[in-house]
DNA sequence: ATATTATAGATAATTAGTGTCCTTAATGGG
DNA sequence: CCCATTAAGGACACTAATTATCTATAATAT
């Protein structure tokens, strides 16, 4: 079944709780704040730093940060950072094998009017999108913020200051 | 990256082309319309079948034909018949593995506020497939009437008829 | 200089999707 | 009743993508 991959969940999780420090983080403690392995980490910050949505600093003192206000970053962007822009439905244009005679095949090269079943999904596709283009990271903050025990917040707080002093 | 399956296409493709025909017609004629295998076809309109789309006919002058009118079968019932009912994206919590304080556990144990993640993700595909909803076979099918150039709907029709009187 | 940290490449394990083959069961026509 | 036809289902293989690890390299602060 189609599937967001689980990337774009650690992605989330991970960039959420970078908004609150004002400096960078490195990958081990967001590796083992998440619960999951240093290297899988590394390559999908990888991919986010290729986005432009964290700036990495190699060295001592490095990591990431979030390249511009949390405002400005969306589920959307961190969707097509992790797992790419190609379309979740690829039309194989078989109608295009159904018929062999000349007619068929014409229109077909032209190229100039894409299956409608291909447009339809197409379209269905961005419905998605355009939701996830107006969910900011700065949204799920303030929504979390909100809606999480003020205990949680504050432990969680707690943790990621106790990891920046360290370093 | 995330996909449909083209199991999707090939079903709404075939879908489609069975709308004009008041008969069963079988996997052999349908396989090769699409060019594509009756092995592998068998098995997306066994699914089909399940899910009560289609209605199947085993032994001599059997196959396929629709169960209901192609108005009442929508984009959605058919990738829901093809791919499953899984969401898109299945949360691993993974934020309870990052606090193992007694608090979050608690909060998680009661399973009663999902992750944010996950809700806004699962609202997001719910925009894709409210979409899905609306597009019928019926539309599908009066669309690409209005669409299609007249010959290649012709030459579309003789070649079913013709499958059909054979057999 | 050295320890730290990100980047990149190679590679392996796992899973899902795609596809085939063979057997079984049901059906209509002779 | 028998037989050809057709769907259903299980077993299996192939492919591609995802998930994950390890190693080596490059950049950086102290």
């Amino acid at each position: 079944m189609m599937n967001f991959s689980v990337g774009v969940e650690y992605a989330l999780h991970c960039l959420v709780n970078i908004i609150p420090l004002n400096r960078p983080i490195g990958i081990k403690d967001l590796a083992e704040f998440q619960g999951v392995s240093e290297s899988y980490l590394s390559k999908i910050f990888t991919k986010l730093a290729k986005a432009r949505i964290v700036q990495s600093t190699p060295g001592v003192k490095g990591g990431y940060e979030l390249t511009k206000s949390p405002k400005k970053i969306t589920f959307y962007d961190v969707v097509i950072a992790i797992e790419g822009s190609q379309p979740i439905f690829q039309c194989k244009n078989i109608i295009a094998k159904a018929f062999t005679n000349e007619a068929l095949e014409a229109e077909e090269d032209e190229d100039e009017v894409p299956c409608l079943i291909n447009r339809t999904m197409l379209e269905a596709e961005q419905q998605m999108y355009n939701f996830l283009k107006e969910k900011t990271l700065m949204w799920l903050r303030e929504t979390l913020d909100n809606e999480l025990s003020p205990d949680i917040l504050e432990k969680n707080r707690e943790w990621f200051q106790k990891k920046l002093v360290q370093n």
